[in-house]
DNA sequence: ATCGCTCTCTACCATATGGTAGAAAGAGAC
DNA sequence: GTCTCTTTCTACCATATGGTAGAGAGCGAT
């Protein structure tokens, strides 16, 4: 077959991120991934050794391309903490809606083995640590509410990531996915973070 | 053999609840089941006619529980919105702690087939109306931030069961999970939420 | 005793799954 | 042309899984 070098692999990590984050883990076959992408069950097996090495593949991917939006949110962002949360939230939002899988791949790291997680947070921890800093700093400063800075991350993450990700719950208040309805979700999510994190 | 009537049968969702909730539906065989609860696979599949049944009664058991758990701090608590948020939140972080699989499995159920998500989503929908049709009286009242209230519940749901069902979360922020760190996560959760809604 | 009912088990089966072995097919180097 | 390298495929395999069939064990009623 003629292929531009990559594109295969590429694809294979697409897809394995949309199935792995929508489906979790477990619940997607080879075969699945294969299907979507359009080639055999073999030539997956050859671009990655095995299922569990393309989980780290599309974990590593994963967290790099979201650290990178996040970063560049960040940088582009006047240096006032709230408004920093907001146009992180902001950055975050529209590839999390576009792309649920995104943030469900993130949440579905607690159900791996421990190998999985561990890996993961140790990658993602020098970001973290610049957050609490951070945020710590801020609250020295009495420009955010005085609380325990990474429980806060940890809060806010676990709002953000849980809203992203939970269609059932918004569909259990009876929110509309318009594009209207879309706006009105992140208004509401950033004034939700902003008031519990305001001074 | 003989059991009292029912005893198995209520292990049996027990157990499912734990590794349901843990590992994902899909991660978890009939076998790992019935190894936990010391039975054969046959037994499992004797009290409940197939895996998707018994995920059924598991999900019916787990909501009534907790609606029962919801329902009665909500009575407990005195009549200000405030209170009883905080009240609510009392009431479901000891079991989600002790058990980490309970939230788990709720949001397992984003990930479950549609026909099972619209059950769970019909049977809570009550339950989530009178809870909106609070907010938005005690928002009107000028006792809450003013909001959509239906987001706003399903903001705080996602911060609750968010930081209550990833660990990894809370490990990336080298938090303890001693009795000082579970009260200290405690404490700042309400703070957050009612930092998040207080007007 | 034995019939009937409840509950649990052993024995199997069809299918799906992750993974191995190796063939084929294209393309560039010589 | 042919050799070699890369990429994809067909053919299999061992195992795990959800589920079926039916036997056996305990126990109360007659």
């Amino acid at each position: 077959m003629v292929t531009r070098k990559g594109t295969t692999r590429a694809s294979i990590l697409e897809a394995s991120v949309d199935l792995f984050g929508g489906r979790g883990f477990a619940a997607v076959s080879l075969d699945d991934i294969a299907g979507v992408v359009g080639v055999a069950k073999q030539t997956v097996l050859y671009w990655f050794p095995s299922k569990d090495e393309l989980l780290d593949a599309v974990l590593e991917q994963t967290a790099s391309e979201l650290a990178a939006v996040i970063e560049a949110a960040v940088r582009a962002a006047p240096d006032e903490p709230l408004a920093r949360v907001e146009a992180v939230v902001n950055a975050v939002f529209r590839p999390a809606v576009r792309r649920p899988a995104l943030l469900g791949l993130v949440r579905e790291v607690s159900r791996l083995s421990p190998e999985h997680a561990e890996r993961l947070t140790m990658r993602v921890r020098p970001f973290v640590r610049r957050a609490t800093d951070y945020l710590e700093q801020e609250m020295a400063a009495g420009r955010l509410r005085q609380a325990d800075p990474g429980l806060v991350v940890s809060l806010a993450y676990a709002t953000v990531t849980g809203i992203a990700t939970e269609p059932t719950a918004l569909a259990a208040v009876e929110w509309q996915g318009t594009t209207a309805g879309l706006r009105r979700l992140r208004r509401e999510l950033t004034e939700f973070l902003l008031a519990a994190l305001r001074p």
